[in-house]
DNA sequence: CATGAATGAGAGTTCATTCAT
DNA sequence: TATGAATGAACTCTCATTCAT
């Protein structure tokens, strides 16, 4: 998982040489903007804030980015391509339903600690373009998607308790979406802990429980390596 | 619960007649807000859009609200007084600390899909001056600390597997707080579907199961009387 | 013929007073902004400009406009309204071709002494969004289309020597169009004596005619070989 | 008559090799500049709009160009030397006034069929600078000038019906300039078929006239009461 | 009471122009 | 020589807020 930064305020380090790899920089800009844009939300940042950590002019951002939406959508890209990451991943995992959930929620809850991942939930979808807001919300369409069919496997191969899988999935992805909001990377509780916790946490309300022998025995995983 | 004028575009009728409760007048205006912060965020909400749909002009805005900000405060004070009450009255309850995280779950569900209640936890805090940021903190920590509370009864009644409550009660939390994203009032799950949906699925994570004479019994609560 | 204000800087007296009629104040804006875009060009002109000069704010235009561009469309209306007026006049007028084309000629030069007019003939028609360019095309079109029936018909009557009509619409369209180019509100030519030497001229050229024996004979050249 | 390049796309390839005519490169970037210049106007078209189109970087411009406005000066002065051209070799013409003045319209609505003569005419000279503006200007007066003076030549030899040279010099020039206005490098007018008509039609005129007992006798009309 | 009018501050964006390589 | 990068100034437009009626 790339660490990005929130602890460093140095990306305008890579604007210092007029001569730098664009990409470093555009990638600065990035950074920079998604934390701005955590911090005080889209609306709320003028591209002078961005500019201003970046040691450099506003207009010089128009070298990397067509507009400010283009960079809201970026931030977007990169948070979802850390998703698709996982997502396939765990696709390839073998293993029963209930594994695969809780494989996701240790992963997906992971992104959410990540800024660019917790821009994909935290950002107001509305600030975007119509056309943008479509390509967003295909994307979280499909992470819906998934984590319902994981589900539902579960019910299928009797690794998770029959229920309505698009309820569940609504309560599990609440639960580790909100994450973005309440985490803060500076604080205490070190990311994968809360993964870790809430796989588990999350899972044994869906797992199915077996008596063996007057033991309770849930069917327990540890959802990584 | 109140029922809110998600579906009642009729608010300005309270602005119909001169001679009106001004209580009623101002009512209908943080409905009028509360329903346009909801549908396009509040920094995008212009007092134009609130006055033009009550039938009223921007300046008379200024009779009942000192300004904008006033609004947003109102719309999170009446929302979390609906929380309040139900945290009262769960308090009286006599059950079980898993009983009353269950009622918990349930109350609070039903009111994340009430204007006022969705604008507590989806509006940005940001757009509050520090003072009235300070406030809705305090108030939110104190619900978070209700939760926790529950939960540790329940683990020290034996009704909750033992956990970390802190961790246990973001998770719960987020997933009852996302609610108030996906929400939508014309929607086809009724709020109740959902809000005893998730009290069973999110209670049965964290409830210890007992075996039974090789029944699973899992300690079962009905959320509501 | 409306006299407008090249001499009067004085439409900021419309915003003296708060409470004024709005329909004087929104054609001041016109005027000011008319007199100034031919001055300086549209581009060059901003806003600033205009509010400046009638002792108001920028945003104060925004009241009576909903942008820069709907102020210079309103002037092409003005001007094309004026025009307008002058080709149904000349319908109604009974004559022959050649009457009608003198008439046009004359009412249309001075249109074209007036600042409205002059926009209509001035302005770069790209400042206008798509959507107004087009309906500013379409009454040049139905201007042109006029003069030219005038012209055929002057043929056909026999009041006109035979000619390509097109070409001779262009050449006396062009003619009366350039006035607004090199008029000067403040000059010393009057715009009634442009009017009727145009008329004059464009209708019976410059030619001094000589009579041989019953042939009309123009002293004629070819102009280059 | 010089052909430019309206219909050539291809003023890029002069930049093509690194090694070649300075003075090539430089005429490259003014045929490129007027038109769009034309196409687009000079304030619409940006630095960057020239420099794409010629397949070169914005910079480059000014190893040729001290500022954009030096751009602009210099398609001026193309035209206006295209124009001083023709105005000596009619001035070496014998004849009468009268063929000086059609031999004039010839030539110059040939002119203003060509980029850089279009651009003489049509272009704001708002965008240039006080001192650039004034020689434009004095160019512009020459040529009025000489206009003028063939009319009253034609007057005083008695080709030229009596009139004001002033003001007929204005109708001919108006209506041959505002060939660039509407003029189509692409169109199905060819440019010298408008130049001789062009030529004819303001000599002669448009009345058809009628000999009666040998005094000339023109259709004569009041153009309006 | 209520309103139309007006404002000041600030936003995003564009562009000619100049560094620095 | 030629270029990618950067800037500063300017412009349009928006909006919460306050007068003045």
């Amino acid at each position: 998982m790339p660490k990005d930064g929130a602890a460093s305020p140095s990306h305008w380090k890579a604007f210092a040489s007029r001569r730098r790899d664009p990409a470093t920089k555009r990638e600065a800009v990035l950074q920079t903007a998604a934390h701005l844009f955590l911090e005080k939300s889209y609306g709320r940042t003028s591209l002078n804030d961005v500019a201003e950590r970046l040691n450099i002019t506003k207009p010089a951002l128009y070298h990397y980015f067509r507009n400010k939406e283009e960079i809201l959508l970026e931030c977007y890209r990169l948070g979802t391509g850390l998703i698709e990451e996982i997502l396939n991943e765990i696709a390839l995992h073998c293993g029963t339903g209930l594994e695969k959930v809780a494989a996701f929620i240790y992963s997906y809850a992971n992104v959410m600690t990540v800024n660019f991942g917790r821009c994909v939930m935290r950002l107001d979808e509305g600030d975007l373009s119509s056309e943008a807001f479509a390509e967003v919300r295909t994307y979280k369409r499909k992470i819906d998607r998934r984590l319902r069919s994981f589900i539902q496997e579960g019910i299928e191969d009797g690794s998770i308790t029959p229920c309505d899988p698009k309820i569940a999935a609504f309560s599990i992805a609440g639960a580790v979406n909100w994450i973005c909001i309440w985490y803060e990377p500076e604080g205490e509780l070190p990311a994968e802990e809360i993964a870790s916790q809430f796989a588990r946490t999350l899972t044994q309300g869906l797992a199915r429980t077996t008596t063996n022998g007057g033991e309770r025995e849930v069917s327990r995983q540890e959802p990584l390596p």
